[in-house]
Order: C-alpha cells, then structure tokens, then sequence
DNA sequence: ACCTGAACACCGTTCAAGT
DNA sequence: ACCTGAACACCGTTCAAGT
C-alpha cells in the first residue's frame, strides 16, 4: 500500500524485535520478525541488507552505550570493572551468544572497549609488543564464559561423568548462572593476580614469547 | 533403485563428508553431503535424523581416540599438554568451532578429558569444593582460544582501533595462527602459575567463592 | 523513501515404494 | 536394512508496483 506518512520500520525496532525473539526461543527468522513489527518480511530488505546485517545490528544493540573509561581506580580494579561490563553485556543475552562467536574482534562497537583495555594494560606495565597477547588472553577467557554462562543448566551431569573425582566435584558446585559467575571471578583471580605479578617483573614469561612449543 | 548390496552410507562417512565441506567453506547443506557422498539427500535420513545429529556426529568424530591419561609427568606439565591437545582438537577445524559452541560440555565424547582434568587438578591439590570451578575456568580459555583461532586473519585491523597505544600493538604483534597460538601459551602460563601458587596455600582466592560481587 | 505482493531458488524433512 | 523420488512446509531474498 505505498509508503507510510511515518515509517513503521528502523534498524534498531528490528533489531529489538530479532533480539526479543533470540531471548525468548533462542533463534528468529525474517517472517517473525516481520510478524512482529506487523510488516512484511520484504520490508525488512528497505533497512538491512539481510539476516546477516540484523546479527551485526544485534550486537550494536548490546554493546551501545558503552560508558567511557572512568580510570581513577587502580589498574586491577578498573580491569576487574571492565571485564566483568563486558561479560555482562553478552550474559544478559545468552541465546545470542552463539551467533556472535564469527569475527566478534573486528566490530566496530567493541573498538571502544579494547582501546580501554589497551590504556588499562599499559598502566599496568604491560610491555606494547605483548599488549596484544594479553588482550587476547583476556578476550578469550571473557568470551569462553559468556558460552558458559550462555550453556543449559543440566550441562554438568554426574551421570555424564566416570571419574569419582569429577563426581564429586559436580556436586559440590552449585548450577546454573551461579555456578558460572564464580566460575567467572575465579578465572579473573587467577589471571590478574599472575599479571599483576608478572608486569612487576621486566616481561610476561619470557620463555614463551619467541616461539610457542606447539602439541607435546 | 532399492538398497544395495553393501551400505553406501555410514554415519562417519556423512561425518566426515560434512567435516570436509565446513573445512573447505565454513558451512554444510544435507543436500552437499549427499553430493559429496553420490547419494540422494534423503538418504542420510536412514542413519541420522537430522542435521543438529550431523553435527554431533562431527564433533564426535574431532575427538575420537582420546588419548588415555598418562600421569607419569608432573601435574602442571600434564596439564598443559592436556589443554593444548584440547585446543588443538578444535583448533584444526576453525570452521566448525562456532557449530559447537552449543553444549559443549554435555557430549559424552568430551567426557574423557574432563575425567582427566579433574584427576590432575586433584593431584594438584585443588580442593574438591573448587574443582568444578577451576575446570569451568580452563574450559571457558580453552573455548575462547579456539575461537579466537578460528577468527580470520585482519580482525586485528589498525584502521579499527582509535587509541594510539593499541594501534602500536597491533602492529607489534603478528597475525593469523601464530599470534593465536602466542596468546594461548601465555594464558596458560598466567593461568598455571597463579594455580601452582594458589593450590600451595589452602585454597584458592577464598574471598570470592563464597559470593561474587556482580557489576561494578 | 518505504511498504507490499508475487515470485524465485533453496533447504530440511517425511514417507511410500522399491529391493 | 537402506536407497530413491516425489512431495511438503518453510525460509531468505529480489523486484516491480504503489504512494
């Protein structure tokens, strides 16, 4: 019926919509999107390009608004901070998790975020031609939690295990999302508290830098 | 043309047919796999029964013949060679990394590692109460690492990033696999080496296990 | 500029028919 | 037991037509 005096679409209403579908059933297809919007599938095609470009404006959405570095906190604080704003953002949507595990880096709302990181880490002492490196330590822990947190409850199953060991262990912990967050700060303990060590010293594990011994 | 003699099918043969494709593209279709293996689509049906299976079946096949526990080497050395042939499993199939970043852990093919790792981590002298959250913090860098692997080469573009300390950064480091691979060896040395330290004391970070403070 | 309806190629899955 | 062909519902995407 020819176009609307106001338009009844825009790019983040169909995010929205797409990300309130991925929250509730875990995906989301064009049609129920459109559905949503009470619009047709096709008119989607007048703002993104694809399904592909409502992912990316998926994960503009949950990233918008990241607050700037406020760096009065000594460095372990202001990395604690940061880390755990950043697994946040993804754990609030788990179910969308998996979709954005492709090339994560490279967008352009997460910039914002590594040049925080980069400033904290050199505050830190954290030598320029290891930044990198610890970035993408730091980036791979908070990723592979937030696939953590994103995972079922019933993932750790004594009946899945054999060792009397891990069986044990499943029971001692807890479930669900508290058993991942401190899971989480553990894992921030451990690394911050090497680095925190290691950048008093001239390098990070000098052994290691020049060549990685790779597979046994 | 009614069944044949001797099966054209098996479901390591659709495994690893679909294996190759998601090798060679990043992605699969039954009706490719069928191709690849000169069957019609609905054959596949008559061994698995459906696509999700397919992907199990993959990632079953990625971690057939786990090797079995040797314990004779000291607990962080074991431990090491444990998780790199963890990543490595992955890290030979990128592609097919982001496909199984749903319940990894439930597979009963993983099973046998995490046995492993929760008999290291004993030997270590990682209290009971603890060992499911030090294995969560492994497995969430082990998954992390891989993915980062998995990554294409220019996610670290220069262009990308504002912040001049970061931009030196990434032009000090290298690209592609052999940054990966330097940023997974250091995190497994801050990683072991805060456990080494830590499991010499009583137990690890005892002021966060009782209950983590969440957002800032 | 933006919504619509019709049309497209493609995809996963089912199932009766065949041996 | 296992391959096939036909059929299904569904999905993403394109595009000319309408205002």
């Amino acid at each position: 019926m020819g176009r609307p005096a106001t338009p009844k679409l825009s790019v983040e209403k169909i995010a929205s919509a797409a990300l309130g579908l991925v929250d509730a059933k875990g995906e989301f297809t064009i049609g129920e999107v459109a559905a949503t919007l009470a619009v047709r599938p096709s008119s989607i095609y007048n703002h993104l390009s694809g399904k592909a470009e409502i992912v990316e404006a998926m994960r503009a959405l949950i990233f918008q608004e990241w607050p700037a570095h406020a760096p009065d906190a000594p460095w372990p604080e202001s990395l604690r901070r940061l880390l755990r704003r950043y697994r946040d953002a993804f754990a609030r949507h788990p179910r969308l998790i998996p979709m954005l595990t492709s090339y994560t880096v490279s967008s352009p709302d997460v910039v914002h975020m590594y040049d925080d990181l980069a400033t904290i880490l050199d505050s830190a002492g954290v030598p320029t031609d290891q930044l990198l490196d610890v970035i993408t330590v730091l980036d791979s822990f908070v990723i592979g939690s937030a696939l953590d947190a994103a995972a079922p409850d019933q993932v750790w199953d004594p009946a899945n295990a054999r060792n009397p060991l891990l069986i044990a262990a499943i029971e001692a912990a807890g479930q669900g999302r508290t058993r991942a967050d401190r899971a989480f700060e553990l894992g921030l303990d451990l690394i911050l508290s090497s680095l925190d060590r290691f950048t008093t010293e001239k390098r990070l594990a000098p052994t290691v830098v020049s060549g990685a011994p790779r597979q046994q």
